[in-house]
DNA sequence: GAGATATTAGCACGACCGTTCGTGCATTTT
DNA sequence: AAAATGCACGAACGGTCGTGCTAATATCTC
């Protein structure tokens, strides 16, 4: 065949290049969710790892790339840390409240230095199109997704009231959740994490099906 | 005394100057808005406007200020757009009302081009330390006073229930808003728009007093 | 070992950045 | 009319930006 007969993921050389990239990476979505993704300079970057300016920039081969390079590491990294939390909980108004509550401690906990870095980016991108809001754009669907599964599973299970509209319940939530992390960052104050935990309980209180009424009633 | 015989706002120099430095800053809450403080460069607005590199410099003696006097000429705008077209009302749940649908106006109407001038700001320097992050701050306390004090104002008038918690009301209904903003712009759908109408009204119902409750009752 | 291959370094480029300087010009003051 | 004031200009400064080259250095294949 074609393909030498060793295997290719065992090769030291692109190895060291994946980790180098994963070194650039874990900086740059560190400076992008506090700075913004203009702000990535694949100069600064080499400086401040101790790079060359023209072995960084040989890793991604464009500035654009690294960008979007960023996006995809920060999509995992808050993946690992508001998704996997929820992972094992059955699907129900329980997993519902743990994601927020999961949200809220990645904002607050500072995953990324400048809080979330997706409402960092979104901000800066969502009104310059370009393949930077299409990839954000994406992202955001993506999350909006998943919640919006979890509302409507939790409605399948009979604990919210089944005419309730899932979409403005995923929009309620999110936008409760997100509003909080600005505050807190912009007055260096806490509070507003409880504020929008209150809130968005508040809301799922709201709709939740009384306690007699049966699972999966019709419309 | 040491003040002119003559009235001193006649002065043909500096009417010039101020129009000129308002071309500017016209143009750099259009541009900041849509991307970012950092995004404005003074090279950038002069070629723009046709002025030289020097004399848009000389106007504000350093970027800063040119950033921070775009923040105050953006404030001026959207004090304009959002308070404005409720000072005529009377205090009380209508008037809340009326400022979500202005707010919500202001950010579908493109006011600024890159929708809420504050969201995409605000997320820039949030975690960045400075005069532009006090700016923003300070911005920021004024808004959201003027926001709380418009709920209990509507609690003060008995329309809304007596314990109800001012501070959560003002941050839902803040969060509602902004949360309405990025989604618009991002996905290019007003939508988001009428869920947050509808998610604010349903809050602000939630915490209507009763028809027949006593105005200023008792704890 | 030799040779192929992939990652990194060194260097130079053109463009743009914020800022400073000296100058021209219109206006106001004397 | 002369002097002073305030705005805008053009040119130039040192720096940083992204991006090409070419050369050196690891690692793998044979």
């Amino acid at each position: 065949m074609a393909g030498s007969s060793t295997n290719a993921s065992t090769d030291g050389r692109v190895l060291r290049g994946e980790e180098t990239r994963r070194t650039v990476l874990r900086r740059a979505v560190a400076i992008a969710s506090v700075e913004g993704l203009d702000a990535l300079s694949i100069g600064r970057l080499a400086t401040d790892l101790g790079l060359s300016k023209s072995g960084v920039f040989a890793g991604f081969g464009s500035k654009e790339e690294l960008q979007l390079a960023t996006i995809r590491a920060a999509r995992r990294i808050f993946s690992d840390a508001v998704l996997d939390p929820i992972a094992e909980e059955p699907p129900g108004l329980g997993r519902l409240r743990l994601l927020c509550e999961s949200w809220l401690a990645y904002s607050r906990a500072r995953v990324f230095p400048g809080g979330c870095f997706f409402y960092e980016v979104n901000a800066e991108y969502d009104a310059r199109p370009g393949p930077l809001r299409d990839a954000l754009a994406a992202n955001w669907r993506e999350w909006h997704a998943t919640v919006l599964g979890l509302v409507t599973a939790a409605r399948d299970t009979g604990e919210l009231r089944a005419d309730a509209d899932p979409e403005d319940i995923a929009f309620t939530l999110i936008a409760l959740l997100e509003g909080a992390n600005p505050q807190a960052l912009l007055l260096d104050d806490d509070t507003p994490y409880e504020r929008a935990h209150r809130a968005a309980l508040r809301r799922l209180r709201a709709d939740a099906a009384d306690p007699d009424t049966p699972a999966l009633r019709a419309h």
